[in-house]
RNA sequence: GCCCCCGUAGCUCAGGGGAUAGAGCAUUGGCCUCCGAAGCCAUGUGCGCAGGUUCGAAUCCUGCCGGGGGCACCA
């Protein structure tokens, strides 16, 4: 997301290719994935370094080198834009160097033809069996095809949502649900250690508005002025009175603390249960009280005491965030000896880091931007790196419209869309799939009766449906007796990659190669969205094929061997499908 | 005033310095006697404005214009 202004540690480009480019089948080919196709070309150009045709010193070998897809088939099955890296530091023209570049690379095994073309572009066509080889590794990867170690022994803490327990989570929680689950995986599909979590802001004036505006309800007052309104608040406050009637006999003190409490349990209880429903599962929902009562608090004025910056004025104890980039000093104690909002959250974030976290990542709304620059600069008064150990991402807002109008939001008010409400209306992965595919720095506005009344045109669906399809296809090639029924036990020498000559397999198997880097990327940019949009050209690729490739043979036709590979193909298809799938928390069925 | 986000097709939006900028929806017209038509194919429009950086900019930088959000000894 563009809002991330800390830089995060970016792997080359180059020494990640090594971990998926020895993706092998077993029958001994090497797909020639696009990773395996990087590294050939680097090791080209170090050969050319070696024996004198450029000279160009090791540390100005680029990083990182473009290996993608050309948009134009006649440019090959993927393109390089190396030799324009390189005329810098030759001393050549991009042609030149591309000249020198292209006998080695025909030297490579997979490699068919290069072609320098416009500026010095080389255009690089594989062998078919090459090219074709990667449905087959695919197919034996099964679930961890798109796996890295990219992020292997990083501890990650990825706090969102973290409402306050005073009201349901509403459409703007259900972006980050969707969202922080997604990235959640796309961490731990590149190897990092993620603990999800909830913080739940369980103390203060909000709290003890929530519970006079309950009792205010049970009693038939009216509510108080800034308490909360709703439906929602007229329940509980039954519920509670309906549980236990003699809550009303208490004295006046004892009756706000105890519908305070009883709504807050209730309150978190059904948060809890309606993000099981939106299948998003924390795995630490951590109580602000408890810092507080665990000592947590203290641990971290003392830890921010030792780094030295903290001081008092006027009463009032500071911690001196503007040394890290804050736009002013922030209040921990107040002159009245009250702790601040902000001291809770600096406690927190010690608390964190003692949990052996190496990277807290919050996900904020963009209400909250403001606390960016403070939040870094605590990790900096902490003695932390503000630049490795946290990370504050921001999302914009999610709007509705519903009628043409827009629905205006407000916890407060009662005029609230909440998650329950989306569920119902258009389904768990119809609601998680629409928050994901867009990137969450950009406004988002959901029009519910499209959403609603057109749910068939939503592309979630055209994405299960490939899966669906695919299923069906093997199903029946199954039944047929083409192949086991089940994927495990498929016999690696009935797969003959060179089959798969046809424009839309190459185009197909194009896309599948595409799968890891984007899974990589979604990682790097924090981006999960990607997977999404992914998956909708690898499912427009799948349906193209199929309209021009028949899999199975027709009626009483014998079984060719290209029948066999493009049952493989399908294969392929559909466990990167259900792969991506699984990562955004959608399902993919097998019957639609 | 200062800070953050966003200006791309009629609408909702993709687009990590690359070749002719893409999807979906909407419009119009084609494609099922056999693997799922929730599909495929065709149909024409667009990077807010002005500079800069370089072989090359929707993308990076600066300024301006327009839209949204935010400034606390609140939570």
């Amino acid at each position: 997301m563009k809002s991330l202004r800390v830089p995060h540690p970016r792997l080359p480009f180059v020494r990640t290719y090594s971990c998926e480019a020895n993706i092998s089948s077993s029958v001994g080919l090497t797909a020639m994935t696009p990773a395996a196709l990087a590294e050939a070309i680097l090791a080209a150009v170090r050969a050319a370094c070696v024996d004198g045709s450029i000279s160009i010193a090791a540390q100005d070998i680029p990083a990182e080198i473009k290996v993608e897809r050309p948009r134009n088939r006649d440019h090959g099955d993927y393109a390089t834009n190396i030799a324009m890296l390189l005329t810098k530091v030759a001393g050549l023209t991009p042609r030149e160097v591309a000249e020198i570049l292209v006998p080695r690379l025909l030297a490579v095994d997979g490699i068919e033809s290069v072609d320098v073309a416009g500026p010095g572009f080389l255009n690089i066509t594989l062998d078919a069996d090459a090219h074709g080889e990667l449905a087959r590794s695919i197919v034996v990867s099964g679930d961890s095809y798109g796996r890295s170690d990219s992020l292997a022994g990083m501890h990650i803490n990825l706090e969102f949502i973290s409402a306050n327990p005073t009201g349901p989570l509403h459409l703007g929680h259900s972006r980050w649900a969707a969202c922080g689950d997604a990235l959640a995986r796309v961490f731990e599909i590149n190897g990092a250690e993620v603990t999800r979590e909830f913080y739940v802001n369980d103390l203060g004036v909000q709290m003890d508005k929530f519970g006079a505006s309950l009792q205010a309800v049970a009693e038939g007052r009216s509510v108080p002025d800034g308490g909360y309104h709703g439906s929602y608040v007229v329940d509980i406050a039954a519920a509670i009175v309906r549980d236990d009637p003699s809550i009303l006999e208490l004295p006046e003190e004892a009756r706000l603390v105890a519908f305070r409490e009883s709504g807050y349990q209730r309150q978190l209880a059904a948060q809890q249960d309606v993000l099981e429903l939106f299948h998003t599962h924390f795995d630490v929902w951590y109580s602000e009280r408890a810092l507080h009562t665990s000592g947590a608090v203290e641990r971290g004025f003392a830890k921010l005491r030792e780094q030295g910056h903290v001081y008092e004025l006027d009463g009032a104890v500071w911690l001196r965030t503007t040394d890290f980039g804050d736009d002013k000093d922030r209040v921990l104690i107040k002159a009245d000896g009250a702790l601040t909002y902000f001291a809770s959250d600096t406690a927190y974030y010690v608390d964190k880091r003692a949990r052996g976290f190496d990277l807290c990542i919050y996900m904020l709304g963009a209400d909250h931007h403001g606390y960016v620059n403070r939040l870094r600069a605590v990790a900096a008064c902490a003695g932390d790196d503000q630049n490795a150990n946290i990370e504050v991402l921001i999302g914009q807002l999610v709007k509705m419209k519903k009628g043409g109008e827009e629905v205006r939001l407000s916890k407060r008010a009662g005029n609230i869309i909440t998650i329950d409400d989306l569920i119902d209306e258009v389904g768990v992965d119809a609601a998680r799939y629409t928050l994901i595919r867009y990137p969450v720095d950009s406004p988002l506005v959901l029009d519910l009766d499209l959403l609603v009344q057109r749910s068939n045109d939503n592309p979630v669906y055209y994405v299960q449906y490939a899966h669906a399809r695919i299923s069906s296809v093997l199903r029946n090639a199954a039944d047929l007796g083409l192949v086991p029924a089940d994927q495990s036990a498929w016999a690696a020498d009935s797969f003959d990659p060179a089959l798969l000559t046809h424009e839309r397999e190459s185009a197909l198997l194009g896309a599948l190669g595409e799968y890891p880097r984007v899974v990589r990327a979604a990682s790097e940019l924090r981006e999960p969205h990607r997977i999404a949009r992914y998956l909708e050209e690898l499912a427009t690729a799948y349906h193209r094929f199929y309209d021009a490739c028949r899999v199975l043979p027709m009626g009483d036709e014998p079984v060719t061997p290209l029948n066999i590979s493009r049952v493989w193909l399908c294969a392929a298809a559909r466990q990167t499908l259900a792969n991506g799938l699984a990562i955004l928390g959608v399902s993919a069925p097998t019957r639609m």
